[in-house]
DNA sequence: TCTGGGGTCCTAGGACCC
DNA sequence: TCTGGGGTCCTAGGACCC
């Protein structure tokens, strides 16, 4: 048996954990950029507020019912989804994090698993103050079938196992198709379109159909729901095969030193990361592109790969060759969005055919390198120590007009709280 | 004026080779 | 009038996830 472990509203929760005065009001996260809401307490969503809706669209209503709005503050959400990680891998030996708010737990041969989870839930609301759910089934999508089931029959309760056919078939014919994991809006449309309307309903589908229809993907899934696990655990997460850091601007840009300026801190950012994985990059791909929301605008994309000589981590380097792949792509006479880039073919820093005739520069690249990461890790990931080339951002960067502190991970910023007379 | 970012996996089709 | 077939690699595009 297999358990998921979600935390509910997790950003939303995040911020409430630091802010007992929003405890009762409803809250909303915003997206980078402050463009649209990604994360809704409870009470939001019972304003009608949808996920994903454009921030400025909604901008009067949140504010005629109170709502608490945030920018996302990813720091924080990541220092606070380690505790939980940290709490949960007690319960299993085997677990798989499998996102920002969300774990696989390995429940094979264990007892009372409705106790067992409950305890994961009362544990981790009490030890890090974040409410959770829990999902348990033969398969990871019934887990996960179950969790979403508990979240909307049984609230209160949120705990829920499948283990036995009863439940299994209560629990198929009370989620509709939309809400199955692995289905999205082009898959619900077509099992719609074929009068199934149920996870029950598609339990039931022929496997030559599905397989034709949906492909092995589509297959897997229906074992799954059949309760026969065709989805493994990942344990280890297996080692990325690409990176990429894209953001759009702050306000549209058509001066090309603005976007060279903030791809080469894009570009920055992604070394670092690249760095910290021990891995370099063979190729990168350069994209840029307008805003397709504006329809009055002339319309502009391109992507490029740029093959690098050798395979590299220098984000000195890595700009250098990023600003080559921007002079072939951009043109002038168009409002810009957005600019981004991915690095790809990566393999382990160790093992990089290096170019006989320039081990000494790599050697002084990656000492510089590791001086800049150890002060820019120092002041919490700001990049405080930049190339000249990434400029200041006054022109490109980002809104979060209502950022959080950092309570966790930065130390001017730790709550204070104040005992005693007012 | 304002609509996110970072990923994965799968398939089809073209290029190329023998 | 006839004009192979199979394997591999690459890319673009589609679908999905959180």
């Amino acid at each position: 048996m297999i358990a998921i472990v979600d935390c509910n509203n997790f950003y939303a929760s995040c911020e409430r954990l630091f802010n007992p005065r929003i405890k009762t009001r409803p809250v909303v996260v915003l997206s980078n950029n402050d463009g649209c809401v990604v994360a809704r307490s409870e009470e939001a969503k019972a304003l009608g507020i949808k996920m994903g809706e454009a921030a400025f669209a909604i901008e009067d209503m949140l504010e005629k019912n109170n709502v608490a709005v945030y920018s996302s503050n990813y720091t924080l959400y990541g220092s606070v989804s380690n505790r939980v990680m940290s709490t949960l891998s007690r319960y299993s030996p085997n677990m798989e994090i499998y996102s920002i708010d969300e774990a696989f737990l390995d429940f094979s041969g264990m007892k009372d698993l409705f106790g067992l989870a409950a305890d994961i839930k009362r544990t981790i609301e009490q030890e890090v103050g974040i409410p959770v759910s829990v999902g348990v089934a033969p398969s990871k999508t019934l887990a996960k079938l179950a969790n979403r089931f508990t979240k909307k029959h049984f609230r209160d309760i949120g705990v829920h196992v499948l283990d036995s056919p009863e439940k299994t078939i209560a629990a198929l014919a009370a989620t509709p198709v939309e809400d199955i994991w692995g289905v999205g809006a082009q898959y619900a449309a077509l099992l719609h379109k074929h009068n199934m309307h149920t996870a029950l309903d598609f339990s039931r589908a022929s496997d030559d159909w599905v397989r034709k229809e949906m492909s092995v993907v589509g297959l897997r899934m229906l074992h799954e729901l059949r309760g026969i696990p065709s989805i493994e655990l990942q344990e280890e997460p297996p080692p990325k095969k690409g990176m990429g850091v894209s953001r759009s601007f702050g306000k549209l840009l058509t001066d090309k030193n603005d976007i060279r300026e903030a791809l080469a801190s894009y570009m920055a950012i992604c070394g670092e990361r690249l760095r910290r994985q021990k891995s370099c990059a063979k190729l990168i791909t350069i994209f840029l592109h307008t805003n397709n929301f504006r329809t009055q605008d002339k319309q502009y994309y391109r992507s490029i790969n740029v093959q690098l000589p050798t395979a590299t981590n220098s984000t000195k380097e890595l700009i250098h060759y990023a600003m080559l792949g921007l002079d072939r792509i951009f043109k002038p006479g168009f409002n810009f969005k957005k600019v981004g880039v991915l690095a790809q073919d990566l393999v382990p820093e160790d093992q990089v055919q290096q170019n006989l005739f320039s081990e000494a520069d790599l050697e002084r690249d990656a000492r510089l390198m590791k001086a800049l990461d150890n002060i820019n890790q120092h002041f919490s990931n700001k990049q405080l120590v930049r190339f000249a080339i990434q400029g200041n951002g006054t022109k490109w960067k980002l809104r979060q007009e209502k950022l959080s502190a950092c309570f966790t991970t930065r130390v001017p910023e730790i709550l204070k709280a104040k005992v005693g007379h007012v």
